[in-house]
DNA sequence: GCCGTTTTCGGCCCGACTGTTTTCAGTCG
């Protein structure tokens, strides 16, 4: 873990310690904020230290400046200790669980002396917790349904598995709703989401919520009302909230609850500094309504230009908004082609052929056909003569395609000692060269990515961190570096669009291309119905502010290749 | 605990739903 990460986990702990002891709301939401702005934060903070600049991190004052100080220094931080004396850490844990917040387990801990998980199972087990004051029988029904919820381990969901549900349960309502769409996270593109937002409007919203609750991919209804109504699906355990607005105040509640949290919170404080209150149902001065019907409305009385869904994220989007300083942000229209995509050779399931016509049929220029090189053996990667036989095949298709042009590219192995899998000879046969680590994840990751950065062939670093998202947390790698580097050799880094993988991430991407450092997006498929994936990689693209020119992608393959620094010839 | 085109003190987003209430507290987003 990174000191980052160390840092932002201990003011977390702190926050929800503080919240059960009942310490100051905004006292305990300032722990959080600076927890969220660390977990963020793209440059290590002990460089902030160093050259005097981690105060001006927007959301870490004096006080948090010196903790974070202490910490680095002693590896202890007193506040924390003191947060958590008379609390178990077992206690924090408590607050995940849907439904219990900080007063009802401040009230568990005061009265019952519950501690842990293990308490409050034994407490649900007898007849004491349902005489607390404020309990009942239906809260005391709703903590164990939330606790057996927590137990079946509620992740958040990628993004790439939230999608097809929520288009289908838009397709479903569409019907019902004069409008609808996404909203929350999700809208925002986030690589994961938590649960499902949909915002709609319609003439008779009682029949939209009935329709809503009755889809037969609903397993239990959470919460019913007029205005809005929260199920959990049977696939997944998603849930998805539906809320049903009026027309004139559509576009302000999809601005509202496409949040982040963080964005609104300060558009909000804004607003209010010129008089405008701003709520779900519109930008209002007084009584009176000035905005509403459309999000492009509600930031308009604030001066300010629609800021896309994707950078919503207090990152510094209104502060460029406000200096009509917003980034053109690249679009999935403007992508020629993919990078990265695996035929039947290796361990893809399609043809080259059907790989080409789904390329030609999303409107692509080009297409580079990676497959695995030889020493990747559990993925069937290609011997050095089934690759010649493969480009052989390459040339014969590409007749067949005379508007796409097929990449021969390989996805070469970065072997223990940092050479690559293929020698040089074969290497300068091909278009493109993806350098990737699949092996040894432990073993001197950061050097072998160095050497390969140095290897003259080598256009892109494939997933250059290795994470997954669900389940594997990447490589123990010194991104700066590799980073830094790539810069200086004009090595592009992927941003891998693999649903599981989206690697690099945004922020990652966004200072990756804050270096210099060309991008370039491969879907990673291994068949043709997954090169929609690219639309992922898109949008950690945009989340990443990155425009037309920083995508390899949005460039045709012409004489000057997409990747820059290629100046083989053949 | 942070922050400043109202402020170095006094704000800090706010409404819906549920379950416990007898007028509201807690949780969530």
């Amino acid at each position: 873990m990174s000191r980052n990460s160390e840092i932002a986990d201990l003011f977390r702990k702190i926050a929800d310690a503080l919240e059960i002891k009942g310490e100051n709301p905004f006292r305990v939401n300032a722990y959080r904020q600076a927890a969220r702005v660390l977990g963020e934060l793209s440059e290590d903070v002990e460089e902030l230290v160093l050259s005097g600049r981690l105060k001006e991190v927007k959301g870490i004052g004096e006080g948090l400046a010196e903790k974070i100080q202490e910490y680095l220094k002693t590896g202890r931080m007193s506040k924390y200790e003191e947060a958590m004396s008379g609390l178990s850490p077992e206690l924090l844990v408590l607050l995940q669980i849907p439904g219990l917040g900080p007063k009802t387990v401040a009230l568990l801990h005061e009265k019952l002396q519950v501690n842990s998980l293990e308490d409050l199972r034994r407490e649900l087990d007898g007849d004491r917790l349902i005489q607390l004051p404020g309990l009942g029988p239906k809260k005391v029904e709703q903590i164990k349904k939330g606790l057996s919820l927590f137990q079946h381990g509620q992740e958040r969901i990628p993004l790439g598995q939230a999608l097809p549900l929520v288009r289908h349960i838009i397709q479903e309502l569409a019907g019902y709703a004069s409008r609808i769409s996404p909203a929350g996270s999700l809208r925002r593109w986030k690589e994961t989401v938590g649960d499902i937002d949909i915002l709609a409007s319609s003439s008779s919203p009682d029949a939209l919520i009935k329709k809503f609750v009755t889809l037969p991919e609903v397993q239990e209804v959470l919460a019913q009302g007029e205005t809005r109504a929260s199920v959990r699906m049977a696939t997944d355990g998603f849930q998805v909230d539906l809320r049903v607005v009026p027309e004139v105040s559509y576009g302000a509640a999809l601005q509202y609850f496409t949040g982040s949290k963080a964005h609104n919170v300060k558009l909000r404080t804004m607003a209010a500094a010129s008089g405008f209150k701003i709520n779900e149902y519109g930008v209002f001065k007084g009584e009176r309504r000035l905005a509403g019907k459309t999000e492009q409305e509600v930031y308009q009385v604030l001066h300010l230009p629609l800021i896309p869904p994707e950078l919503r994220e207090d990152r510094g989007e209104i502060e460029a908004a406000l200096s009509g300083k917003l980034p053109h942000l690249v679009e999935l229209s403007d992508i020629q082609g993919d990078f990265h995509v695996h035929s039947s050779y290796s361990d893809g399931t399609d043809s080259i052929r059907t790989l080409a016509l789904a390329a030609r049929e999303r409107g692509y220029r080009w297409l580079a056909i990676a497959d695995h090189s030889v020493s990747v053996k559990y993925a069937r990667g290609l011997s050095q003569d089934s690759l010649k036989q493969k480009l052989d095949e390459m040339d014969r298709i590409q007749e067949e395609f005379p508007d796409l042009r097929l990449l021969k590219a390989a996805e070469v192995d970065i072997l223990s000692d940092g050479k690559l899998d293929y020698p040089d000879s074969l290497l300068a046969r091909l278009d493109v060269v993806i350098a990737a680590i699949h092996q040894g994840f432990t073993r001197n990751v950061t050097e072998r990515l160095l050497k390969a950065i140095e290897h003259p062939l080598v256009d892109i670093i494939a997933h250059p961190t290795g994470r997954l998202l669900t389940g594997r947390s990447g490589y123990q790698v010194d991104l700066e570096k590799v980073m830094e580097h790539a810069a200086e050799k004009s090595v592009a880094l992927e941003i891998n669009a693999y649903y599981d993988r989206l690697d690099l991430d945004d922020t990652n991407a966004r200072r990756a291309c804050s270096l210099g450092v060309p991008l370039a997006i491969g879907t990673d498929s291994h068949s043709a119905s997954t090169l929609h994936f690219m639309e992922l990689g898109v949008a950690v693209a945009r989340r990443a502010w990155l425009t037309r020119k920083d995508l390899l992608n949005t460039r045709p393959w012409s004489k000057k290749q997409p990747v820059q620094k290629s100046t083989r010839t053949g």
